[in-house]
DNA sequence: TCTGGGGTCCTAGGACCC
DNA sequence: TCTGGGGTCCTAGGACCC
C-alpha cells in the first residue's frame, strides 16, 4: 500500500530582508541588504540580500565591501538578530498549529513531518496560515524523505510547492552537478570530480568501496546514498541540546598587541559565559579560534580538568590556550568555544 | 572585493595504557 | 632485543550548513 507520511520542508522567502521590510514598508520593491552594522565601508558580509538586490549579483556570504560595488543604490541596514528571532518563534508557532512533528532547523526553516493523502494542498495551506500570522511567504517542499523535502523547497520558490520522491528523483536531480546535494560542499564536489564523477547520477552509480578509500569509511559511502537520495524519514520534536557555544569577533584594525588579545579573549569569554549559565550546563573542553593575516585561521582547545560552569576556570583555560599561538602575527580574528558533556543516547 | 558569526560532524595522528 | 596490536582520549583541522 501506498504510505501517507511525508516529509515536508519549509523555508522562508527571503527570511531577513523580509522581516525588515515588514517592520520599513517604504523599503518593498527596493534592493535591501542586511549584514553587519550596516555599514559597507566595515569588514561585514550580507547576510541576505532581497531578490531584488540578488538581480544585481548580491548574495549571502559575500563581502558587503564587494555587495555596494554591485549595487550602490541599494539600501544597506543592520543586522538584528533579536528581531528576526522573535518572527522565526512566530513562523515556528504557526507550523505547530497543524497536526504534524516540527523540527527547527534555523530561524527560517523546519521540517514537518505528517500523515496526509493530499501533501500538495497541505503544502499550500501551509503557506496560507504562516502568511496570514506573520505576513510572511514561504516555499514548502515536499519529500519522501529529509534530503528530498529540503532540496525541493528550492525548486519551488518564491512562495511556490514542489514535490520530489524516488519517482522523480533522477528526472530532476540526476543531470545536477554534485554540489547541488545537500551536504556537498565546493570541496567534495571537486574530490569528486577528480574521481570521474560530475553529477548526481555518476554519484549514484559509484563504487561504494573507491568513495570510501578516497574520501573515508563513514563520509564516501555516506556520499553515494546522496546521490541515490537516500535519507532519514525522522522527523523529531525533541527539544534541541546545544553541542557547544562560542563567540567570535572579527576586529576592523587587526590587533598586533598580545594585551589588547587576551583582552578580548576575556571579553568574548564573559559574553560566553552568559550563555553557558543559561543553559546551567557543565563545560568540559574551551577552544580559542584566531585568524591571522592575511587570512590564516588556527585553533587551540583544551580539555577541562573536570566539567565546570566557574568563570574563572573557563577564562583561565582560554588564555592558556591563547598562549599556545605564535602571536606574533596580526590577528583579525579571535573567537572562544565551550564545548558541553554530549547528551545522552537518544538525543 | 577581500573575505561574519554560530553551529555540527568527521578524520587523523599521537599519547598512553594494557 | 628494537618489536605487537587494540582501545581510548586528546587535539587540530576540514567540510558543511544557515
Amino acid at each position: 500500500m501506498v504510505s501517507d507520511r511525508w516529509v515536508l520542508h519549509v523555508d522562508l522567502d527571503q527570511f531577513i530582508a523580509a522581516v525588515e521590510v515588514l517592520r520599513r514598508p517604504e523599503l518593498r520593491g527596493l534592493p535591501v541588504v542586511v549584514g553587519g552594522q550596516g555599514d559597507p565601508t566595515r569588514r561585514a558580509v550580507v547576510a541576505t540580500a532581497s531578490y531584488e538586490a540578488r538581480a544585481f549579483g548580491v548574495r549571502s556570504g559575500i563581502p558587503l565591501k564587494l555587495a555596494v560595488k554591485r549595487c550602490p543604490q541599494a539600501v544597506f541596514l543592520p543586522s538584528d538578530p533579536a528581531a528576526y528571532t522573535a518572527a522565526s518563534a512566530e513562523v515556528m508557532a504557526a507550523l505547530r498549529e497543524f497536526d504534524a512533528v516540527v523540527e527547527v532547523l534555523g530561524w527560517d526553516e523546519a521540517f514537518l513531518g505528517v500523515t496526509t493523502a493530499d501533501p500538495v494542498t497541505l503544502a499550500r495551506e501551509i503557506h496560507d496560515v504562516v502568511l496570514d500570522r506573520t505576513r510572511l511567504h514561504c516555499s514548502v517542499g515536499i519529500g519522501d524523505n529529509k534530503l528530498r523535502a529540503k532540496l525541493a523547497t528550492d525548486f519551488g520558490k518564491p512562495q511556490g510547492v514542489f514535490l520530489l520522491t524516488a519517482e522523480n528523483w533522477f528526472e530532476v536531480m540526476g543531470e545536477r552537478p554534485t554540489d547541488a546535494l545537500w551536504g556537498i560542499g565546493a570541496k567534495t564536489a571537486r574530490k569528486l570530480t577528480e574521481l570521474g564523477l560530475t553529477t548526481v547520477a555518476d554519484l549514484a552509480a559509484a563504487d561504494p568501496d573507491t568513495l570510501a578509500v578516497r574520501m573515508g569509511p563513514t563520509i564516501g559511502p555516506w556520499l553515494r546514498t546522496l546521490g541515490l537520495g537516500a535519507g532519514s524519514t525522522e522527523v523529531s520534536g525533541e527539544p534541541y541540546v546545544p553541542r557547544s557555544h562560542s563567540h567570535e569577533t572579527t576586529f576592523q584594525e587587526n590587533l598586533t598587541d598580545v594585551e589588547d588579545m587576551r583582552a578580548a579573549v576575556v571579553e568574548l569569554t564573559g559574553r560566553l559565559m552568559a550563555e553557558v549559565n543559561a543553559d546551567g550546563r557543565p563545560v568540559i573542553r574551551v577552544g580559542v579560534k584566531a585568524r591571522f593575516a592575511p587570512f590564516f585561521t588556527q585553533t587551540r582547545s583544551l580539555t577541562l580538568a573536570g566539567p565546570t560552569t566557574d568563570q574563572a576556570d573557563i577564562e583561565a583555560a582560554a588564555l592558556v590556550a591563547l598562549e599556545r599561538f605564535e602571536l606574533d602575527r596580526p590577528v583579525r580574528l579571535l573567537g572562544v568555544r565551550a564545548e558541553f558533556t554530549p547528551p545522552p543516547e537518544g538525543y
